[in-house]
DNA sequence: AAGGTAAGCAAGCGTTTACTTGCTTATGAG
DNA sequence: CTCATAAGCAAGTAAACGCTTGCTTACCTT
C-alpha cells in the first residue's frame, strides 16, 4: 500500500527472505515469494535490489553480522575462555531452537545456489568464523583453560561441527524435542575433550 | 552409441549423478547433463528412469549402502569400540579425500532439493547413521572403552558433525592442504572427549 | 530370417523464474 | 502548489528445465 523508501524495503526484504529460507527451505526462495511476503509485486523488488544475487548477498552480510555480534556478546566478565566457547555454544543452539538459525542452515543450503559466487561468500563468512573460534581457543591456552597441545584448527572445527550438525537435524525435522539435553551433553564431550 | 540395458544404463546414471554432485554441485545436476555426462539425451534417461527424483532416490539408496558398508566393514578384530570408531572416522576422512564423500556432501545439498520428500529420505538414512554409530558408543561403555557417562546421542552428533564440516568446509575449498593433521588432531579431541 | 521389444534420438511442450518495460502515482523539496 | 523523483504495478520476455511424443533402429528370441 504505502511507499516506503528503499533502505526500510531493502531490510524488509532481507527479512522476508530470511523468514522463507526458516521456513521452507531454500528452493521456496523466489522473487516472487518474496515479494508477496513483503507485500510487494515481484517487479518493485527491483526498484531496490538489482538481483537476487544482490539480495542473498545482503542476506549475508547481515548474517555475518550477527554471528560475529554472538560471538563477541556472549563474553561474560570473569570467564575463562573454554566458558566462552561454552556460552558460544549455547547462544547458537538457542538460536537454533529459536529457529532464528539462518546462519547456519544458510551455510548447507547456499552452497547449493548461485554457483561458485556463493560459495566464495560463505567460505569467507566461515574462515572468519573459525578464526574467531581459533583466537578463543588460542587464548584458552594461554589462561589455561584449555590444554596447551590441542590443534586450535581442529578445536575450531570441532566446534563448528557441532552446531552445525545440530541445526542440520533440526532443518531436516529429525528432531523436535530431544534438545535440551543435547546441549549440555554436547558440550560435556567437548569440554572434556579440549579442556586442561 | 551402442544400445545397453537398462540396468546397465541405471547404474551409469547414478554414477554420472554422483559424480556432477560432487565435481559441480547440485545445481549442475539436470537431466541434460546426466545425459550428457551418459551419452545419451535427454529423452533416453527417461528410457530407464521415471523422473529426476527416481534417480536421486535411487542414488541416495546407494549411497547409504556404501555408507554402512564402510561403518560395518571399519571394524578390525581386537578393535575397542573406541578404536572402531576412530577407524570409521578416518575412513569417512578418506573419502572426502579422495572426492568421494557424496554421502556428507548430498546431505547437506540435497535438502534444498525437491521439497519434503528428499528431506525425509536424507533424513531416514542420517538417522540410521547415528543409531549405529550410538550403539558403537553403547559397546564401548560396555567393554569399559567409553566413560559410562557419556550420552550416546551426543556422542553420536558430535561425531556425525565432525565429519560434516569436515565435508562442507572441503566442498567449499575452504580447504586443500590442512587435512592430514587435522584428522589425527580431531580424532585427538574426540577421543580425549568420550573416553574413561 | 522375421518380428517384437525396448533403447535411442530430435523436437517440442508447459511451467517456472529471474529480470525488463512502460506506464501510473505517491511523496517530499522548493 | 508544482513538479521531479522514485516507488509501485501489470504485463511481458527469454531462458532453463523436467518431461513427453513420434519416430527410428539395434538387439534378442524363436
Amino acid at each position: 500500500m504505502a511507499r516506503q523508501s528503499t533502505s526500510e524495503r531493502q531490510h524488509q526484504i532481507i527479512e522476508a527472505t530470511q523468514s522463507l529460507i526458516t521456513s521452507k527451505g531454500m528452493e521456496f526462495v523466489t522473487i516472487d515469494a518474496i515479494a508477496e511476503k513483503v507485500g510487494l509485486t515481484e517487479g518493485a523488488i527491483y526498484k531496490h535490489f538489482r538481483s537476487k544475487r544482490a539480495i542473498l548477498t545482503l542476506l549475508i552480510d547481515s548474517i555475518e553480522q550477527n554471528l560475529m555480534e554472538t560471538l563477541v556478546n556472549s563474553k561474560q566478565v570473569g570467564d575463562s575462555s573454554l566458558d566462552h566457547l561454552g556460552r558460544i555454544l549455547g547462544a547458537h543452539l538457542n538460536d537454533v531452537e529459536d529457529r532464528r538459525a539462518v546462519s547456519f542452515i544458510i551455510i548447507s543450503e547456499a552452497i547449493a545456489f548461485d554457483g561458485i559466487f556463493m560459495s566464495d561468500r560463505v567460505s569467507l563468512m566461515l574462515n572468519n568464523y573459525l578464526d574467531f573460534i581459533k583466537n578463543v581457543v588460542n587464548e584458552g591456552i594461554k589462561d589455561g583453560s584449555i590444554r596447551p597441545d590441542v590443534d586450535m584448527g581442529a578445536a575450531a572445527n570441532t566446534f563448528l561441527g557441532m552446531i552445525q550438525i545440530v541445526a542440520t537435524l533440526w532443518s531436516l525435522d529429525a528432531y523436535a524435542e530431544s534438545f535440551k539435553g543435547l546441549r549440555t551433553n554436547m558440550w560435556d564431550i567437548y569440554r572434556k575433550g579440549v579442556s586442561s
